[in-house]
Parts: structure tokens; sequence; C-alpha cells
DNA sequence: TCTATCGTTTAAAACGTTCTAAACGATAAT
DNA sequence: ATTATCGTTTAGAACGTTTTAAACGATAGA
């Protein structure tokens, strides 16, 4: 195919990969929705494969991830009774509902570990003594900038949703 | 020491790791902030050590990037020829640094990958087919997409500054 | 029915990252 | 000067994650 195209195209879903795996997430995962959203038609299994130099499985369970996310679609097409996939045009709602998930769990998560930890605190005050209840009047007011950290975040986050 | 205080941030900690290592980041070294900013005292090597069960050699590795974060600094405390350790009581401050210059990163990084994509198409175009030409259309329109959303994070990334 | 063509599953290999233990150099105490 | 106490460095072990190759079941065509 396209021998110079392909080659620029191999660099940057290469660098997409970088980008992803710097944000902590897979980096096959992204060059395969990066390789699909170039593509100017639905890619089959076998093509992605030799595109990827991958093997079947990985294409097949990432391309299952991509669709959970809502990031990739299967389309038919006439004639085949392969699998074709298709990357979601809109690449920037794929990002911003990735994104948008990821943080609000996060933050849900802070919410979560601070009720709990205050929670496993305050079962022990029983026995405690003057000493712990220093510090645990210290832990209080740690927890508190935390706990407004977060809401902070969490009030960003809707403010971004509005923006996007 | 104080024991049932002490398992309840065991657990903290612990939920701590976890959370920064669903970002991407290091487990451990959050788990070492944590510790520093949790406890009311600067701690030693050794101390940090008992407390979270690693080894030497990986605490002073950890404590060393914290420190390049700018999270965690080194006091002198008087009679003792230890380091000791001191978690910076500001967390909204490291954290929004330590995710600013991350995104900030990834920004520019995205930028680059366009521009130098755009450079290897631009210089094939020599030897190009019509159908080449026409894919190459496509592809811009799709970088500028990616470009928009770009811009619009980085927008997005200053206006978050100002509420921060 | 038998064969060919699919996508998925899975057990094991490959890989990168993190962690440790031990050696080390530097500094302070004796 | 010698020993003890530090923090750092480093080579390799341990670990989790990702990837593969091969087996498999399902489906369609002959």
């Amino acid at each position: 195919m396209h021998n110079k195209l392909e080659m620029a195209q191999d660099k940057f879903i290469a660098s997409i990969g970088e980008l992803a795996g710097s944000f902590g997430l897979n980096q096959f995962i992204a060059q395969l929705y990066a390789v699909l959203y170039l593509s100017d038609k639905p890619l089959s299994l076998d093509e992605l494969v030799e595109r990827l130099r991958a093997s079947k499985g990985n294409i097949s369970l990432n391309i299952r991830e991509l669709e959970k996310w809502g990031a990739v679609k299967n389309v038919w097409v006439k004639g085949s009774r392969k699998d074709y996939y298709e990357a979601d045009p809109d690449i920037r709602k794929v990002a911003a509902n990735k994104l948008k998930a990821g943080i609000h769990k996060r933050i849900g998560q802070v919410s979560d570990m601070i009720e709990e930890f205050k929670e496993l605190i305050h079962s022990s005050e029983g026995d405690m003594t003057e000493e712990d209840k220093k510090i645990v009047k210290a832990y209080h007011e740690k927890l508190k900038k935390i706990e407004d950290m977060n809401s902070l975040a969490s009030k960003a986050l809707s403010l971004a949703e509005k923006l996007f």
C-alpha cells in the first residue's frame, strides 16, 4: 500500500502509543484506536493484524475494550462475513468521556478513602491516650484539606464539561 | 506505637497507593508522600523503612524523586546526623503542580506529533497518486479536529489554574 | 456432512518496571 | 586511626502486565 504515507502514519501511531503510555493506559489500545480513526474505511481483524503486526488475540481483546468505551463499533460490510471495525469519528467526545469517567471515579475513591479513615479513627476512640487524641485532631485537619481539594476538583470537572 | 491508629493509617496508605497506581504513577512514591504528609514530625530514612517495610534503597530513590517535585524536603534535626524528611503541607499545591506539569507536557507532545505528521506527509507529496491526495486531505481534516481538542484542553487548563 | 473461515479463549512466554540486598563511599564519633 | 553510622548506588530478583501462539467453538459454504 501507500508506502511513504504508511511510514508517516506508523510514526504517528507510535507517538500516540507513547503518549497513552505516559498516561498510564495501554499503549496498544490507543494505537488501535488511532489506526481505525485515521482509516477512511472500516477495517477487519486481519487488516489490523497486518497493519499493527500484532496477534489476532491481542487485537480481538482490545477491540472489545474499545467497544466498551464506545470508541469503536462493529459495522457490517456487504458481501463479507468478517467483522469490520470503525472508530467513532468524534474523537473529542471519546476522549472527554474516558477522562471524565476516570476523574469522576477517582474523586469518588478519595471521598470513600477519607470516610473510611475517619470511621476507623472514630471506632478506636475508646482506648485513646491524650497523645493519640492530639494526633487524631491533626489528622482531621489534614483530611479536611484533602476533602476541600477533592470538591474543588469536582467543581472544576463540571466546569470543564460545560466547556466541552 | 499507636496500634489501632497505625492500622487505620495503613489502610489509608494502601488506598492512596491504589489510587496513584490507577493514575499510572508509582504506587509507592504516593504512599511515601502520604506517610510524610500525615506525620506530625519529620521522619528519618530508618523510620520510613520501618513504617513502610521497604528497603532503604527504594525509599532513598523515591524520596529524591519527591524532592524533585518539591513535595518533600530535607530538614535538619538538632542532635542527629540523620536526614529527616518532611512533606510540603500544601497538598493542593503539590498535586496541582504535578498535574499541571503533566498535562502541559502532553499538550505539547500532541502538537509536536501533529506537526511532525504533517511534515512527513508534505515531504512525500511529490510522488502521490490522486488516491493518495484524497487520503491526505482526509488526514488533514482529522488532524484539525485533534488540534482543536488540544487547544481546548489548553484553555481548560489555564481556566483550572485560575480556579486553584 | 464435511471443510474452510472466522473471532475468542487460554496457558505460557516475553517484557518492562519496581524492589531488594549487598556493597560502597562519606562522614562523624571514639 | 579505627570503627560505626549514615545515604546512595547497582546488579539482579521478583513481580505484574501485555502479548503471543495455538487450540477451540461457531458459523457459513460446498
